[in-house]
DNA sequence: CTCTGATCATGT
DNA sequence: ACATGATCAGAG
């Protein structure tokens, strides 16, 4: 009976239309009911890597389980991905995770393109299995609830020009400074048995990370997104006319350059501003001129399918920073989780700041001073390394409810690059108040230091 | 001067 | 009433 069931694989979908249609069986059931093979029984709490998907192979497609390198349907040459999400609070959906291509491999890289990449070639027709990921419940109960082709060749050209820039680096020699916020949706993640693992480059003798392309966390929120219900609003001809947001937001501030925070505010509002300049005068003119940030899913595809945030930064006439860069704030329950599984290592890996610099004039203040230049910051594998020594600082405080543990600025430690901050209203106690009743009183910053190096 | 906790202006 | 992005302003 058995050797009728695991047939050859050419036999088993003759087109795109048949392998959906068999497919289309799947939605609805949890893992346990499919797994024939009885992979799930004995899972360990640290599950196995990849393991899901094994249970799609071969207990809902019946294949031998597959290690080498062809396409999972080879005749289609579709590869399977079997990947979950998360309902955030406000019932939203989001990718847990990003999606893991091959392994980049940086001798090789460096002849090809794109379109010859081989280990990307095998990736670009893509049959995403979603499951409902519940922190909550064991892995056998995970519930499929959709799937979808996918094709990478929907966003080509900015997986080409991501590809160029993963490329230029290490023609550059610096395929250690790869970071996942270099590229908008192809990403370079870490890929290693042990954070130990370095790997060789060609054109410098330093070690470097072993990485592999990734679709990342926030591309695969929008297409998940996209498929599920809310289809982005279709974009005209202009859909590929900027690859970067950099490009983007350069592009709409190229009228104002060399003009004051003022002088453009007047010209946007036409309003005249006297001697009181509004404290957020920066964020005005972004928010007016690129648009706010819940807005700007819709302006550009990009936004809908990146992480990256808008920031104001006045700097000094020397070229520094005059202040540091504030986040949101943080809660306790932001420190639930390891680091490795938290939020803000994932944002902090994945997102790309945007970061319009304001010049000063003779020390000028608020308001006065000079549009100069965008600058684009990410965090490389130092920065995060370091990011981590604060949150579980800061997880440690919580833990042992010692509000003296907390690594403030005055009471941080050595080379601390992330630091926190009050953000109270007047009369407020932040530090206290986050900590005795999570008040969401205290905000991340990162050091003038970290900033200085970034926009060199 | 820089640093760091405090505070503001806006939008929802 | 509060979260956010950002700047303010006193201490050192």
């Amino acid at each position: 009976m058995k050797s009728n069931i695991i047939m050859d694989k050419t036999m088993k979908f003759k087109t795109k239309e048949e392998l959906l249609e068999y497919t289309s069986n799947i939605v609805g059931k949890t893992f346990e009911e499919i797994d024939s093979e009885h992979l799930l029984e004995n899972e360990n709490p640290k599950r196995q890597k990849g393991l899901l998907g094994h249970v799609v192979e071969t207990g809902f497609y019946k294949y031998p389980r597959n290690s080498d390198s062809r396409a999972d349907f080879e005749e289609l040459d579709i590869e399977l991905k079997v990947t979950g999400y998360v309902k955030n609070k406000n019932g939203s959906l989001r990718a847990k995770e990003r999606l893991v291509l091959s392994k980049i491999d940086y001798n090789a890289i460096v002849d090809e393109t794109f379109e010859s990449s081989h280990v990307l070639g095998k990736c670009k027709n893509m049959l995403i299995i979603w499951y409902e990921y519940d922190k909550n419940k064991e892995a056998k109960d995970f519930l499929i609830t959709d799937y979808q082709l996918y094709d990478m060749n929907k966003d080509k050209d900015i997986f080409i020009n991501d590809f160029k820039i993963i490329k230029g680096k290490v023609l550059a020699g610096k395929a250690h400074e790869l970071s996942e916020g270099d590229t908008s949706y192809l990403g370079a993640c870490t890929k290693a048995r042990t954070s130990k693992d370095r790997t060789t480059q060609p054109f410098s003798d330093i070690l470097s990370k072993p990485r592999a392309y990734s679709l990342k966390n926030a591309y695969m929120t929008g297409i998940l997104r996209e498929n599920i219900k809310i289809p982005l609003k279709s974009l005209n001809s202009s859909k590929y006319e900027f690859k970067t947001v950099v490009e983007f937001v350069s592009h709409k501030l190229k009228p104002y350059f060399g003009k004051t925070q003022v002088e453009i505010l007047e010209d946007i509002t036409g309003k005249i501003y006297g001697e009181k300049i509004p404290k957020n005068i920066s964020k005005m003119i972004s928010d007016e001129l690129i648009g706010k940030d819940e807005d700007l899913a819709e302006k550009h595809e990009l936004f809908a399918k990146t992480n990256f945030i808008i920031k104001n930064l006045p700097v000094q006439e020397n070229g520094k920073p005059r202040e540091r860069m504030s986040f949101k704030t943080i809660s306790l329950s932001d420190f639930d989780d390891d680091w490795e599984d938290s939020y803000w290592k994932n944002y902090f890996e994945e997102t790309t700041l945007i970061v319009i610099c304001y010049k000063e004039v003779n020390r000028s203040k608020n308001g006065y001073r000079v549009l100069s230049d965008v600058k684009q910051i990410t965090f490389d594998e130092n920065d995060l390394e370091s990011f981590e020594k604060t949150y579980n600082q800061i997880k440690k405080a919580i833990e042992q409810k010692d509000i003296n543990l907390l690594p403030t600025p005055s009471n941080g430690f050595k080379n601390q690059l992330l630091e926190i901050a009050p953000k109270g209203i007047k009369g407020d106690d932040a530090y206290l108040n986050f900590f005795k009743r999570d008040k969401t009183k205290v905000a991340f910053m990162i050091s003038k230091k970290l900033l200085y190096k970034k926009l060199i």
